[in-house]
DNA sequence: CGCCTTCGGTGATGATGTCACCGACAGGCG
DNA sequence: CGCCTGTCGGTGACATCATCACCGAAGGCG
């Protein structure tokens, strides 16, 4: 249940992302002045092709998941965008008045500041810090990309559901999600997670249930990943 | 056989790159000032992990190979830079202060402009065209990493096969290159190659010889191509 | 309770990746 | 020429995964 959360006063918000902490005041002014802090409910389409992009998005509250639909119909999970990043590959998009490739969906109520083009523009001619927090950004989503290929490629898939499984589960010992939701973010199908998720059922790794996941034995899962991601 | 090029007149390059031509010429000025024409034999490393960025390329002649060695110690191919192209992504970590997480081979002797960071920070932040030039390049790259993903995922074997023929053939008829090197392009097992290959050639689409595919049915090719492609 | 939707389980089959091995070919060299 | 050697390609066996078809179980709801 989303608690109404009070709105944040006009700058502090800047502080939440790493890079934007040591931007000079004047910039930072020109930022919380051009930004408007957007709330969205969970579910909502928050980009996709088609949509001329215009504006960046800085994540404060929530996720987006970020997926291509594919010319067939079904869709790959790319990456997740968390509460202190940027939807930055969607800059690209924008700067350069091209169409998305990517959709984005909010996983949980979003709030976020967005920059609109003019803005963001502006701010990457201006500073050499924001600059920087760009770019950054970009290197860090393309050595995701090219870890999740590297992975596709090459990963086993019972070691890529591990590796999910506890990035899921976080601090927690549930994970809450169908198989089929396990399927789509991995690229594979329903009946193989069902499988593997058996297959770790009985090495006694997970409890199963309705729409869940009990994590009981993250020592077995992590030997595994870690088996195969040396 | 690579004939010796005349050096190029100091600004004339940059009418290669479709972005570029509009730059006003202050900005074109100091763009040619900074930049030093380089040439590099086939084979050589381009750029690699580990190494500190420290310079963008904008290849005026030849092809560069961008891979991925994974952890495993397997190659990706990831996608090519051709002549009037830039190794764009490379300006990612460059402007973070981050290491490559790819390398790039020239496949063929090199020519290139190579901009060091500060010129190319400095061109970014005054001037919008190369702003665009810089993001729309960016865009492409991500969107070929998307497509590349998707092909990975859902498309079969032999209409990934069929289509990178077509595209290495370019106008000519012969594709010269060893089942294992097609393999390695596609992410696949030489075998793959060998067992695919063999079927075209039972449909009359290809004729084989050692390092090389020649494609004397290139309607097939196509037709299988536009079957799954839609 | 009875119906319906969603979720998960299972077997069969085809495509692909992996492994092991072998024969064919090209180039260098005595 | 004949041999050696490294590269290239072909093949069978097997493991993994995607896909299809189908079904039973769990939970929501009237």
């Amino acid at each position: 249940m989303p608690a109404p959360l009070p709105a944040p006063a006009a700058t502090d918000w800047i502080d939440r992302f790493e890079g934007l902490a040591r931007l000079p005041a004047e910039i930072r002014a020109d930022l919380t002045a051009g930004a408007e802090i957007v709330d969205m409910p969970a579910g909502v389409t928050v980009f996709a092709p088609g949509q001329a992009a215009d504006r960046l998005l800085l994540l404060l509250e929530g996720t987006v998941r970020v997926q291509q639909t594919s010319e067939t119909g079904r869709e790959i999970f790319l990456y997740r965008v968390h509460a202190g990043e940027s939807c930055v590959l969607t800059t690209a998009c924008m700067l350069a008045f091209e169409d998305h490739a990517a959709t984005g969906i909010a996983e949980t109520p979003v709030r976020a500041a967005a920059i609109p083009r003019a803005i963001f523009d502006d701010l990457v001619a201006r500073s050499p810090v924001f600059r920087q927090f760009v770019f950054a950004a970009y290197s860090r989503r393309i050595t995701d990309l090219f870890t999740l290929i590297d992975d596709i490629v090459f990963q086993k898939m019972d070691v890529r559901l591990a590796a999910r499984l506890l990035e899921l589960a976080g601090e927690g010992e549930e994970v809450r999600a169908t198989h089929a939701t396990l399927g789509a973010e991995l690229g594979t199908a329903r009946e193989v997670i069902s499988r593997t998720l058996a297959e770790f059922q009985r090495r006694g790794w997970v409890e199963l249930g309705r729409g869940a996941v009990r994590l009981v034995g993250r020592a077995g899962l992590e030997r595994l990943v870690r088996s195969a991601g040396a």
